[in-house]
DNA sequence: TAAATAGTTGAACAATCGTTCAACTATATT
DNA sequence: AATATAGTTGAACGATTGTTCAACTATTTA
């Protein structure tokens, strides 16, 4: 498949194109990449991990801190959970969820960093 | 509004809810966060951002690279502009891209680690 | 064992998202 | 001036997303 039939430019610059490709990742990597930041890219879920930072805690306390219904917290933590961001313990009727590791500390502050500038 | 009205549970901890309540950031800023962290969410935009982290490039290498077409890539270039991911420099018929700052490389290489464990 | 509470789940819904398409602007070339 | 190319734009489309709702499981208490 040659440059014209994927984008109609014809003034491509091979070198930058070609240098670029031989950097890039595999598909599965940007897949999983875009995967994972997804979880960051909805308000709730931050709210969730921020809040976590400071200790564990059970569905109850994050629905309560939040205003939100259990139902909806615990979606959000499935899928935290999938991606493995938080981890959880059972004690009795409660499930108390906790971050997993500091990743998720340091990717909320980079974005801190970010946007205060 | 009392915790029972908000998530109908009569066990919350009081203490770690008002301790993770104090450390909250105002909702400006989670939906800030969010809605940066959203745009290394989807493949396509990751993809730009870390070809772009090797060279400036125009529209047209950028579609060539990624195989898409230059409308699917102006648009995602767009979303990136607005959220001062990325700049650019007109020459020409050319808009040439390049990253704002080094923090959209940070971000990436945080991911990966992330997922390379 | 029956009732109450914590949490999970799947279906449904509106809302948002990413790409395509067609039409457009702007610059360069003849 | 006419043509060609690079890039942008808005509407439209299907796909994905987040919350709600109702029904469910599991643990605790009476």
């Amino acid at each position: 498949m040659t440059d014209e039939t994927v984008c109609q430019c014809e003034t491509v610059h091979e070198s930058a194109v070609n240098q670029a490709k031989e950097s890039m990742l595999a598909e599965d990597d940007y897949v999983a990449l875009s995967t994972l930041y997804k979880m960051f890219a909805d308000p709730t879920r931050i709210k969730v991990l921020h809040a976590l930072e400071q200790s564990e805690m059970c569905v109850c306390d994050l629905a309560s801190l939040l205003v939100m219904t259990k139902s909806a917290i615990s979606h959000q933590l499935k899928a935290l959970r999938l991606l493995d961001l938080v981890k959880f313990r059972k004690e009795g009727q409660n499930v108390y969820y906790s971050l997993a590791d500091d990743h998720v500390k340091q990717i909320i502050d980079m974005g801190l960093e970010h946007i205060n500038e």
